[in-house]
RNA sequence: CGCGGGGUGGAGCAGUCUGGUAGCUCGUCGGGCUCAUAACCCGAAGGUCGUUGGUUCAAAUCCGGCCCCCGCAUCCA
């Protein structure tokens, strides 16, 4: 951290306006909040933004599909998304949004100065597009049938059964995932970014400290590789900016998404007075960037060689984090660990988790395990057992002897000295992101404050009047161990170090923390935190689970109009008995059948197809069977030579007919009499 | 050989860079205390530090092989 004067830039990564605020965003708020707090409490000079990333086809589409205008989807996304992150107490200094006048008028600029220094190239290529929805389609709005393996549905870019990539025009009999129509191919004029001129300072930039070691290894794997030239226009209908002297084509998301950093910085130094270009013309400009793993490409590579050719400072620090699992494993919809912040919110305070988050983030990539027994246990202990307990068992004694006046002097030098010693380790601790450092060390002095209290046994002092002096003394000590632990944790638990220094009658700042209280009044001690409950978190869980089924409900509804438009499209069509031919229906026996746990929809099947042949399938019925073993024994129908599908949890060997009508569907069953293998005909 | 992260007493983690008696919190058991939000203090049990080979006087820590887990491939037949 150099350069005391200058002030540090700091960004969280832009949420997309396309969803909700989950836990897993907290971990990347909260983990600023906690260290751009600290800086602040030091001194430092800090400007922390953020903003909504609000462009793209998928808003696009995503709004159409809500009768929306993309404008009013972004905006009430907005506000659900500065709603979320104001309860967790997230201190941003601006959060605004990409779709923007300063983000449009900065992204022009940025363009304008590229072009003009050759660095964007243009170049025709032919894409597949949509002729019913006049529109090209992104890789990911293609599917088809495998060229390689010929699994059928397979996205546009790889497939999920042979593992293949492939171009979207080399796919068979592909769709439109938006109208069902045929692509065609089409061809457009696209502007690229040259990123290979970049390749050297690229290098030199990554080398020089900008991210952590762990990284440094797959950014060699992309230039070993080699860079290539970005594509950053998109035809219309797009939503997003028009780029400057083109005719109807639009900055690609990921070019003005970046921006918004300085967007948001700028409308926010407009408003106070600072001046935009000359904080970011300098190259010394301390601009720090936090993102997951998932998003180190933009921010290593194209961001920092757009910022370079732009002659705008580049990134300073790009810090790298893991993602959030809960329980050991990815969060998951239908176990109802797909958390979104406003229901954490419903069930607990922000500082909960602020404090959960805090004492295992170590600066590192790894990822992070929100384990849900831990969090209460750790919450409960750690605040409320040590440190609150400190307060909570010394204060009454100075309200009832010593009507709220602190004592004159502090009763054990050496053991207040350790704990403002520690200051330096924790200071270096917050200063490199080890949060986790932090606690642990808060929580050994906490357990030091306590022994003391024990020893000093200032209950049985309490029965004897002439030790009034010696009590008095004490507790004071031990408001003080107190005073110094709270200022310590202030940056992850802003609402308990508030309400302690309204307690204590005194502000908490990194200055004073060796300034004891001394003769001072203190009010009466009201319970600062409250002790968090298992139940409370099952309850948590079941919302979770009830807010996904809602969400489900909706989609699978616009689904089925969406459905149902494409019947009407395509009209439906007569077969053959030659077609009905290649499918081969055949009767199975049911060996097994069991829940898949993670999945909300699935079943998991053993079958018997005769002749000793048994195949696993997976089948979506699990909403009208609650229990799958009583499906043992019963005979099917199964879709015999369909080709096989790599499911997540596992290779479906064919499909299981059934029947049914909105979220509820059954099985077709044989009469009996058949046996297993019996082909239908 | 896609990349990255990880495997330490029942659970969650620290320690690994800079080899030198294996540590913290929770949980369990026993004891103490009763000021405190069923909180606090003391003690005990429980680990061949994934596995295997090597380097070394000495390896959780350094080097090689192997095994397992997780994330990046988003719920879908």
């Amino acid at each position: 951290m150099s350069s005391d004067k200058k002030p540090i830039l700091i960004t969280t990564a832009l949420p997309y306006a396309n969803g909700s605020i989950h836990l897993g965003h907290m971990l990347e708020h909260i983990q600023v909040d906690i260290f751009v707090r600290f800086l602040r409490m030091i001194g430092r000079k800090v400007y922390f933004v953020c903003a909504d990333d609000q462009h793209g086809s998928p808003i696009m589409l995503k709004a159409k599909q809500l009768n929306k205008t993309p404008e009013e989807m972004i905006a009430e996304v907005e506000q659900e998304h500065q709603h979320d992150f104001a309860g967790f107490d997230i201190s941003y200094d601006n959060y605004y949004r990409t779709n923007s006048p300063e983000n449009q008028e900065i992204s022009n600029k940025i363009y304008k100065t590229l072009r003009e220094k050759g660095f964007i190239k243009s170049k025709t290529i032919s894409q597949l597009y949509d002729p019913q929805e006049n529109m090209f389609l992104p890789d990911r709005f293609v599917k088809g049938t495998c060229p390689k393996c010929k699994a059928a549905d397979q996205y546009g870019d790889n497939c999920e059964v042979c593992g293949a990539t492939y171009a979207p025009t080399e796919l068979i009999s592909p769709y439109s995932t938006i109208s069902g129509a045929t692509p065609i191919l089409k061809e457009s004029e696209h502007y690229f970014f040259d990123l290979p001129q970049f390749s050297d300072f690229l290098k030199s930039w990554i080398s020089s400290g900008t991210v952590q070691d762990e990284m440094a290894n797959k950014l060699q794997e992309w230039f070993n590789s080699g860079l290539q030239m970005w594509d950053i226009s998109r035809d219309a209908p797009y939503f997003g900016f028009k780029i400057p002297d083109s005719d109807n084509k639009y900055f690609y998301v990921w070019l003005d998404a970046p921006v918004g950093y300085l967007a948001s910085f700028k409308n926010l130094f407009d408003r106070i007075g600072v001046d935009f270009e000359e904080t970011f013309r300098d190259p010394d400009a301390e601009l720090y960037h936090f993102i997951g793993k998932d998003i180190l490409y933009f921010h290593t590579l194209f961001w920092p060689a757009m910022l370079k050719g732009a002659d705008y400072a580049t990134p300073k620090k790009v810090f790298v984090h893991g993602y959030v699992t809960v329980n050991g494993a990815k969060m998951s919809k239908s176990k109802g660990t797909f958390i979104k912040a406003s229901t954490y919110l419903k069930h607990f305070t922000p500082e909960c988790l602020r404090y959960y988050y805090a004492s295992k983030i170590n600066g590192k990539i790894d990822d992070l395990d929100l384990n849900l027994e831990d969090f209460v246990a750790k919450v409960n202990a750690d605040i409320v057992n040590k440190l609150v307990n400190l307060a909570s068992r010394t204060a009454g004694f100075i309200t009832k002897f010593f009507d709220g006046k602190l004592a004159a002097t502090i009763d054990d030098e050496a053991l207040y000295n350790k704990f403002i010693h520690a200051q330096d380790t924790i200071k270096e601790a917050y200063l490199n992101r080890e949060f986790n450092k932090v606690v642990r060390e808060v929580m050994a002095l906490a357990d030091d404050a306590n022994r003391y209290v024990d020893e000093k046994a200032p209950w049985v002092l309490a029965k004897d009047e002439s030790k009034r002096a010696e009590l008095h003394n004490i507790c004071t000590m031990s408001l003080n161990l107190y005073k110094i632990l709270i200022s310590f944790v202030a940056p992850i638990l802003p609402r308990l170090s508030k309400a302690s220094a309204e307690f204590l009658n005194v502000e908490l700042t990194w200055d004073n923390l060796a300034t004891p209280l001394l003769g001072t009044n203190i009010n009466k001690f009201k319970a600062l935190f409250t002790r968090i409950d298992q139940k409370e978190v099952a309850a948590m869980i079941e919302d979770s689970k009830k807010d996904l089924a809602a969400a489900a409900k909706t989609l699978d509804k616009k689904d089925t109009k969406d459905t149902k438009k494409k019947d009407e499209v395509a009209a439906p069509s007569q077969i053959t008995i030659d077609d009905f031919a290649k499918v081969d229906l055949r009767a199975a026996l049911v060996l097994n059948c069991e829940e898949v746990p993670e999945s909300k929809k699935l079943l998991r099947f053993e079958l018997d197809l005769g002749n000793g042949e048994k195949r696993q399938i997976f089948s979506g019925i699990k909403s009208a069977y609650q229990n799958p073993q009583e499906l043992i024994g019963r005979y099917v129908i199964v879709v015999y030579n369909l080709l096989p599908r790599k499911m997540k949890f596992g290779l479906s060997e064919g499909m299981i007919l059934s029947a049914g009508h909105d979220n509820e569907i059954f099985l077709l069953s044989a009469d009996s009499g058949v046996k297993a293998g019996d082909k239908v005909m």
